[in-house]
DNA sequence: AAGGGGATGAAAAACAGGTGAAACCGCCTG
DNA sequence: CAGGCGGTTTCACCTGTTTTTCATCCCCTT
């Protein structure tokens, strides 16, 4: 399933290529070049981040400065931090510091992605699998919806944003959801924010249900945003 | 729900940028480009702010002026102050001076906004819930009215200004609020004072509300102003 | 009785969101 | 490496709702 992911790093380099990786992961990704950004973007509760990939050596907020703050804060967010040393001393300040994990550079990006999955299966509310909401049922390991009916039940596959739209919808279900909301936690910070890509997305997640001859479960609240009603 | 912010910003461009992001959020914003017409704002009984965006360096009174200022009458009002990247070595003394929140410039306005609702929520006050009075109960999330009745309840959806005013008059039962009154808590300072938008939104709300069947709360009282009385 | 503030209905303006076509992009295949 | 493909985003335009304005009208106060 697609992530929630916060780069910290420097190296432009560097970041761009992490970037290019973890997005061909279907991840969605923020980049910061600095740790107080990081912190702050962090603090803001704009997005709801699953992972932040962190430089050890940052200008401002260092690495371990900013995973300690993390901790201070009482935030769990897995933090994977990433060094150019293979020095003990520094790994032992960064557990001290609060990270979960390092990778020590240079690293091979497969690693990286493993690391990640290994990380995200260590968390406490690790969703194993499913996401329901009345008759809908979200695979998105399979990222593939099935709808029970009043007669038997409906399979559909999903592309990676409408399982991403999708199960947000389903973990707030009836809930009034601005579509500025859905921008900012489902699309990277970094684009555009004047487009209607939340509109548009809406619409083919809507289509493709209507395609199937399901009724859409998906209804605007005129300029207060989306609702997703389970029952009928 | 809608805040009433004051935005204390010089650099005009920012300012402007700063005021479109917040409107469409649905907030009521007032600019200002110094820090002592500030001060005097907040002061007076004109408005009543419920977050206030200081930069940092104003003409005038500066924003750690200002803050203390506030702090030293007593004002709780969460101030956010915005920061250039070379003064965030001052950060202590910001701190210092009562601001609640920082932003360093440059910015993503979704984090502002982000940073506008963590400090909302972080308000000992911070009624994310239901406003009640008499039969009437408000719930601003769902931005609807629920109107107990003989038999069984009314339940009505309302429109961003029509929830604000509604909102407004539930916070004063039974007092007798001048028309200018919601004009200035209600609507910017800054746009049209000769227009009748407080007459015509009264009419809209009570208009909704006889639409349903209900008798309308919200009475006329004379070249005085309107009263809400929620029994009746 | 005059004047002012509010009430009213219609119309305009402002806005959010919907829509289809087209562009774009990474990826796979021939 | 070109071409095709599915997924995603953009664009220009359309639609429906909310909010404001405008031109009266009404009624209470002075």
């Amino acid at each position: 399933m697609p992530l929630r992911i916060l780069l910290v790093e420097d190296e432009a380099e560097l970041a761009g290529a992490i970037q290019a990786v973890l997005r061909a992961e279907q991840h969605i990704v923020d980049h910061l070049a600095e740790g107080l950004g990081a912190w702050s973007l962090i603090r803001g509760e704009l997005a709801t981040y699953n992972l932040a990939i962190v430089d050890w050596m940052l200008p401002g907020l260092s690495g371990p400065e900013l995973c300690r703050r993390l901790r201070g804060a009482g935030l769990t967010l897995p933090v994977l931090m990433l060094t150019a040393l293979a020095d003990t001393s520094h790994r032992v300040q960064g557990l001290d510091a609060g990270a979960d994990d390092y990778l020590i550079k240079p690293f091979a990006m497969e690693e990286l992605l493993a690391r990640i999955r290994a990380l995200q299966r260590r968390q406490p509310n690790y969703r194993e699998l499913l996401l329901r909401a009345g008759p809908y049922l979200l695979d998105p390991a399979e990222s593939c919806l099935t709808v029970q009916e009043a007669v038997g039940s409906t399979r559909i596959t999903l592309s990676a944003k409408e399982l991403q739209l999708l199960a947000y919808f389903m973990e707030h279900p009836r809930e009034i959801i601005p579509g500025a909301r859905l921008r900012s936690q489902l699309w990277s910070l970094e684009d555009d924010p004047i487009s209607n890509v939340v509109a548009a997305q809406v619409r083919l997640l809507r289509r493709k249900l209507a395609s199937h001859g399901l009724p859409s479960p998906i209804e605007t609240v005129a300029s207060k945003g989306y609702r997703f009603e389970p029952e009928p």
